[in-house]
DNA sequence: CTAGATAATACTTTATTCATAATTATGAGC
DNA sequence: GCTCATAATTATGAATAAAGTATTATCTAG
């Protein structure tokens, strides 16, 4: 895919990545302000690669960007979270629909073996172990779909998503639920069954969706005090 | 991404814009090198905001940043084409499930009129028009969808769709034909059949990849540099 | 005491300058 | 005469500086 671009990787994009990872983490939550040259100067780096990283991360929709007001983690509202996800389950059961017609019978046995870890961190209870294992099945099946640009548009809404906090899988029982409704998305596609593959794979985005909007039910939505950096050592 | 800004855009957005124009415009075309001082003087600006452009518009996959190599107008090979047509088929087959069902009568009118100008164009044989009246067309359906990430997600790859050149509406019958799908499309969604509005707009997108096919089948009997764009997020 | 206006401060935005890396051209050697 | 290596030129990438705009705080007037 990446012919010529094997070459180091400039800065902004290194830049750019570390934002990533602390917008995920909620280390820099929605609604915070982002201060440019507090934050180069703790990168060691100029102002610039700086700024163009936040233009990168603007058009990814994590932050936005307000003229002469500077830059803001995205917020999701929940009209939001109502668009995506099913959006979401469209994409994704499409992927489930053309894998489980394209795979060969060693990539659903690797499909097989990445369903397992979904078994064992189930088991164990770990929700942040179970979310990687998630992580990986789901990338692998739209590796699996063939189409580089329906992984594209799954990929840049996923990382929005992941604005969230991600502990649905905390609320009671849904890891249980979620390796259930995985078991039902294996079993499809391991029959070539494409058209159950997409309903259970929709399904199971939906039932995520669900999940995630008890738990925001359930948290008091008072005050949500969009705090500036912690600072943390 | 999208911000309420009310206040006077930036620089770089500005020109993020006029340089999508001229590259929908081909005026520069795919695999062309961007000169970045050229470009800078040619505009009266400084390179700055012209970089945080081009990082806007790499985002957007309308060019391609080779580190320390320049940037370039991203090419679309006939696989990407053939990724992301059915991709759109998809898309916008939902969306016209959406509106189906959830247009008001007076939403119907309204685009019962804006079907009147392909109408109008199509015997005119005026393909440029019928074009513009195409486009406002599939964006009230999008609107009607009520889905701001959808249409969101529609118009970043119409983008890069309009990377193609748009002739393929003067193949020979297409401009015919395409008016046939929209009367089939327009009569299911005031029949309010939203799986047949689906059905439709989907065979719709995938008849439109068939004739630019043709059209490359025919322009290009030689060799073909499909350099292959990859895309980065 | 409250409200409005003005001034000051701070942050975004754009420009200019400098350094580094890549590509091309020229020269020399085989 | 052709190929390879080296040097020079050009363009990209980063940093620093300067300017403009927005926001906030303070002071004055009603």
């Amino acid at each position: 895919m990446n012919s010529l671009n094997i070459s180091q990787p400039a800065l902004y994009q290194e830049v750019a990545e570390r934002l990533r990872l602390r917008i995920f983490a909620h280390e820099l939550p929605p609604g915070a302000w982002i201060d440019e040259q507090a934050l180069a100067e703790q990168y060691g780096i100029s102002r610039t690669p700086l700024r163009e990283a936040l233009k990168v991360l603007a058009a990814e929709g994590l932050v936005t960007l307000k003229p002469r007001r500077g830059c803001y983690v995205t917020e999701l509202s929940e009209r939001d979270l109502d668009d995506i996800f099913p959006l979401m389950a469209l994409l994704e059961g499409r992927c489930a629909f053309e894998a489980t017609q394209k795979a060969s019978p060693a990539e659903l046995a690797r499909l097989t073996a990445l369903h397992e870890p979904l078994e064992r961190h189930a088991a164990g209870g770990d929700a942040n172990a179970f979310f990687e294992a998630n992580q990986a099945f789901h990338r692998a099946l739209q590796e699996l779909s063939g189409n580089r640009w329906l992984k594209q548009v799954i990929g840049d809404l996923r990382k929005v998503l992941n604005l969230t906090r991600r502990d649905s899988l905390r609320l009671e029982g849904r890891l249980k639920q979620s390796l259930e409704e995985h078991r039902g998305l294996l079993a499809a596609i391991r029959a070539r069954d494409a058209a159950g593959a997409e309903a259970r794979m929709q399904a199971h985005l939906l039932s995520g969706r669900a999940a995630l909007a008890k738990i925001h039910a359930a948290q008091i939505p008072s005050s949500s005090p969009s705090r500036n950096t912690a600072e943390e050592s």
